[in-house]
Order: structure tokens, then C-alpha cells, then sequence
DNA sequence: CGCCAGGCGGGGG
DNA sequence: CCCCCGCCTGGC
């Protein structure tokens, strides 16, 4: 799959904004992810950006590659910072990945940093998911939560989660029996979502809006976490309680992507 | 050694 | 309801 028009798109940008933790680099400037059940590769050529993937149609909906950025920038580009902001990320996309495996993710991301939340989740794919070979070389998928939610007691110590393996238990075993649908959240509000992601242990409000935004593309969530928090302190001066007010008064139904751009741009300056 | 990291659950006020 | 503390683990 060739994506001519790059220009919204920038593939170190998407996959080290912190949404996804799953891609990584290669050294010829090549990213492979696992996506589903198959294997990706993205990578520029001539100016474009080269998907490879077996399975082309999965690639453009993980990708969401009909959404059109610079017409969402235009309705944020607000202010002095969001304008700085946008352009230092202007090459994130939000991926639509995966709900089960963002809910479990982000489970994992709790009171944690990211090397090691990269390290226990492909543990955990390397313990559980199923094996994917392609040159030589092993890979391997995101096991589903029938896999883990049957998996005994302590198997999980080997992936060295910590006290977060009871958490993935939980939701393993919700999501297995149906008594969490994670379809069900696709087409429901947002704070409705959030109900039912929360019934799961270790899944707060930080955890379930990122979920909602990163799988579900419900762009009208503002997850938040200490450094977006630090983030709107120093450059808009809000204060904690204030954030949800002034985001929705601020970005309306875009402040998710709004997150997004912020976000990275306090990362790289801040 | 102590502290912290992209929160959360549980207990007490 | 709000606040506060402890928490697996690994890296500094």
C-alpha cells in the first residue's frame, strides 16, 4: 500500500507519541509492528510512505487512512500554542487499534514507563500469542483474552508485570465470559464506554480514556495523565480541576487529537 | 540505598 | 465523596 499524500503523516511522530507500543524500529529506518493477525512494515520511499501488509484492507482501517488531518487541524488551530503545537506534531495519526489489546495495554501502562511497558507486553505476546515467521525471523501476535483468561495462577509472573497481572486476569476473564462486551463500546457515547471499561480491575479513568480514543476513535476524550497535566498548567495555566471545562470549552468534540499534539509537543519542549 | 515512572484500588476521614 | 497511601519492578 503506497500513501502518496504524506504530508499529515509522519511514521516516527505516530508511533512514538505514546498511543501504540508495539512498532519499533528498525535499523535501516524501517518500523514492523503486528497488527491482528498479521505483520506490518512502514517505511518512506520517494517522498510516499510504503504500508506492507497481507492484508491490505486491515492496514488502511488501522491507519484510518481516509480521515482527513488537515482539515481537523484547521478547526483546532485556535491559539498561539496550538499552532505551535500542531506543528511539531503535525505528522500524528491516531491508529484505530485493536480494543483488547489497548485495554490490556493500557492496564499495563499504570504507574509504569514505557521501555518497560514495551518489555511486558512483548513478553506477554511472546508467552501466550500465537507465532508469526516471516524471514527468518519469529513475531508474534497479541494473545486474545480466551488465551490468557485460562491461563493458571501465577503463569503470568513470567512476563513481570508485577501487581498488574491480576488486572489482566480480571479483564481476560470478563471479556472471555462476555460479561465486558468490548463491541458494544464502538457505537455508545463516550462516558458510557467509560462505565463499562471501568467494570474491569486495574481500568480507571486514565486507562479507559485512552482506550476510548486509541481503539475507539472517540475523539472527544481527554485522557489525563501527569504530563498532559503539566502540560496545560505551563502553557494555559489550568489548573487540575479545571482541565475537563476548559478542553471542551477549548476543543470541543477534537480534544482527544487536541491531547495528542499537546502531548507530544510538551514532551519534546517542556 | 532511596526515588520515581504516562494510575489504581482500598481504606479511612 | 474526597483524600491518601501502598504497590511489582527495573533503572537511575
Amino acid at each position: 500500500m503506497i500513501i502518496a499524500n504524506a504530508k499529515d503523516f509522519d511514521l516516527q511522530q505516530t508511533f512514538e507519541c505514546g498511543q501504540c507500543f508495539r512498532w519499533n524500529k528498525l535499523c535501516d529506518d524501517k518500523y514492523i509492528g503486528v497488527v491482528g493477525d498479521f505483520l506490518m512494515g512502514a517505511y518512506y520511499r520517494d517522498g510516499s510512505i510504503i504500508i506492507e501488509c497481507e492484508n491490505e484492507q486491515l492496514a488502511k482501517e488501522y491507519f484510518d487512512i481516509e480521515k482527513d488531518y488537515s482539515e481537523m487541524k484547521k478547526r483546532l488551530q485556535c491559539d498561539e500554542v496550538m499552532a505551535k503545537a500542531i506543528s511539531a506534531g503535525y505528522g500524528i495519526r491516531l491508529l484505530k487499534q485493536q480494543p483488547w489489546e489497548t485495554l490490556v495495554s493500557f492496564i499495563i501502562s499504570a504507574n509504569n514507563n514505557i521501555p518497560r511497558i514495551k518489555k511486558i507486553i512483548e513478553l506477554l505476546c511472546q508467552t501466550f500469542g500465537n507465532e508469526i515467521m516471516k524471514d527468518g525471523v519469529k513475531y508474534h501476535t497479541f494473545p486474545s483474552a480466551e488465551a490468557l483468561a485460562n491461563v493458571d495462577g501465577d503463569a503470568l509472573s513470567a512476563i513481570r508485570c508485577g501487581y498488574r497481572d491480576k488486572y489482566i486476569i480480571d479483564a481476560a476473564k470478563k471479556v472471555a465470559t462476555g460479561e465486558v462486551c468490548l463491541d458494544d463500546i464502538y457505537s455508545l457515547p463516550a462516558d458510557e464506554g467509560r462505565e463499562i471499561l471501568k467494570k474491569i480491575k486495574g481500568v480507571g479513568d486514565k486507562v479507559a480514556d485512552c482506550i476510548l480514543l486509541f481503539a475507539y476513535q472517540k475523539y472527544d476524550v481527554f485522557p489525563k495523565d501527569v504530563w498532559i497535566k503539566k502540560v496545560l498548567h505551563k502553557l494555559y495555566f489550568v489548573a487540575e480541576k479545571d482541565i475537563d471545562l476548559f478542553v471542551r470549552q477549548k476543543f470541543g468534540k477534537l480534544c482527544g487529537l487536541a491531547q495528542q499534539y499537546l502531548f507530544y509537543y510538551g514532551r519534546q519542549t517542556l
